[in-house]
DNA sequence: CTGAAAGCGCTTACAG
DNA sequence: CTGAAAGCGCTTACAG
């Protein structure tokens, strides 16, 4: 059994107030006291029970954290980011895992602000559309950082890809490489990520003086492979001619190239793919998959450090900044367009 | 702000000792008052504070999650198939990450029992060879249930892959398709997963009368696509024939295939190809790589009901159970092993 | 069937 | 500089 506060001040004939005092610095408690109650506290391995320090202080060095797929790899990079930051800063991470569904989402963070976690840090999943739940959060006065999927009407703090220099980067890549009739398979409509990637693709087009052409924009709605393969077949046979595809996911990417290649279509001399999010696979497969890279461990860093920092002005301030960081992508030149222009 | 127990019982004009009984269905409780109880708690919204009810019963509905490299798919599949059960249960997963580091293992377990949480569900670091941490949940009296990577000696709860006998199934399946001169790449000497693929695949040559021939064996120690690619170069570069692999991880068998093919040496048709442990990749690539699925998410699953029995058991007959489960691993038969025998 | 009281392990205003 | 006492929000033996 660890030791309690009681048995320490017992064995050190002082009173727990002292000895508390002592533990936690307080500047009314002589420094000699301080030193003997700090070696002896060391000697015994002793640690204030964190949930009888809560009752007293309300915080409990825990933050929440929402993932909407934990099998994304995407996702376990940021979590990754998140962790080494909590751990060095001595707070501890409780997961949940939304499956990407909205009452999934609600139960979570219902769960965490019973266990009265210092901060949520979350992506929405792709089926969130009411914000209920994340305002209740802020009324609560807990710390809410978003990530990734977020909706930008929610007043917190919001770390996220700029998703659209990200699409700009790689149809401009495109264009160096010499396509000059460019494909796009979006995302869904909903999410901003994936408008804002095609914000980008139009926005390359016209600064490179290209005409855009609606029928070369098809719809994925969930970015799997499997869709990746039916549009770039429902392209093919629709017998638009395309030398050039940005993908809103690599998944999207991989599924297209899968079709091309039954085709004997060449990828990259025919055509050049890129993809955006430079999932695991996209190294292994053949051709190698360009893409975009979305710096995912910088993106879960950050988002603690602007909960550490929310978390500071709280604290001195009575108020948050809710502040915004907006993250650059780098573009990961691979075979899949490698042709020589 | 949430209300508390106090304010509830003065609104409904009961002790808060009645309320609280009530809420716990003491069966002293008339059940009138306990429906008004109840209602009133539903329609306010109340919540017990958790940690309050911890400093009473000891029990936090908390459990500790230590994985070794949170990048892993294996590993999160584990996870995904903990997190579902424990949250069917009520129970919170607070996630560690030793990073593959008996030091950060340790860490975490000091910390997590410093939490109080209900159970340690945990993978061991490659590195951990020393015990002293783990016999320190044991001794505290938290239920201790390791998966995966585990040692056989510990006194806990243990569920594992049967890795001989899935080496067994791969060597078995490259016999079947008529491979007689089959290397094998081996993991390293410590885990003992590697050990028990090695076992499996010397059994099955022994099996269908098979010489063994220990040249044919070569170590990878870290399990890398790089190094599958160096050891399939200096077998090659020795001169021995083969024309069939089994290799410890896809990884490995990833980059054996990658200097292959460098060779012109066709895969399947000169050599079939086989990894373990059905990553996310050997879908992907070309040919499609075959592999020994070991059900990770079954296995999450299984930890997580490991931990419901033994707590089960500790709460009525105060005293542990340590049961083992072992899983079957499941053939995935692709491309890099479709030769016509 | 219900309530008063003690106590889980801490922190902190207050008194000295 | 140190200690006695209250209290965070619950649960539970005990009394009635």
């Amino acid at each position: 059994m660890r030791p309690s506060l009681k048995q320490i001040a017992n064995a050190l004939n002082l009173s727990t107030a002292a000895v508390s005092k002592a533990l936690n610095d307080y500047p009314d408690i002589s420094l000699a006291t301080k030193k003997i109650v700090k070696s002896y506290v060391k000697k015994v391995g002793y640690k204030a029970n964190i949930q009888a320090t809560y009752l007293r202080t309300q915080k409990t060095m825990t933050i929440g954290v929402i993932l909407p797929d934990i099998t994304n790899h995407f996702f376990l990079e940021i979590l990754k980011g998140i962790m080494t930051q909590a751990n060095k800063n001595k707070y501890t991470i409780i997961l949940g895992h939304s499956k990407e569904s909205e009452a999934e989402e609600k139960k979570l963070i219902y769960q965490f602000l019973q266990q009265k976690v210092d901060g949520i840090l979350m992506s929405l999943a792709q089926d969130t559309s009411r914000f209920e739940h994340l305002n209740k959060v802020i009324n609560n006065k807990t710390i809410l950082v978003l990530f990734d999927k977020l909706a930008r009407t929610i007043n917190c703090s919001k770390v996220f890809v700029d998703d659209k220099k990200g699409g700009f980067k790689a149809t401009q890549h495109l264009i160096k490489k010499g396509c000059t009739k460019i494909a796009h398979f979006r995302g869904d409509l909903n999410p901003q990520n994936s408008i804002d990637r095609y914000l980008g693709y139009r926005e390359a087009l016209s600064f490179h003086e290209i005409k855009f052409d609606p029928n070369k924009v098809l719809i994925s709605r969930k970015g799997s492979v499997k869709e990746g393969y039916l549009l770039a077949k429902k392209l093919y046979e629709s017998g638009i001619k395309i030398d050039g595809l940005f993908c809103v996911t690599d998944m999207v990417a991989l599924g297209a190239i899968r079709f091309f290649k039954e085709r004997k279509i060449n990828v990259p001399n025919d055509i050049c793919v890129i993809g955006f999010s430079k999932t695991m696979v996209g190294k292994f497969v053949n051709p190698s998959l360009s893409t975009v890279d979305q710096k995912a461990s910088k993106m879960g860093k950050m988002a603690m450090k602007l909960f550490l920092s929310e978390e500071k002005i709280l604290k001195t301030e009575k108020r948050l900044e809710n502040q915004s960081l907006q993250l650059n992508t780098k573009l990961i030149k691979r075979e899949s367009t490698s042709k020589v222009s």
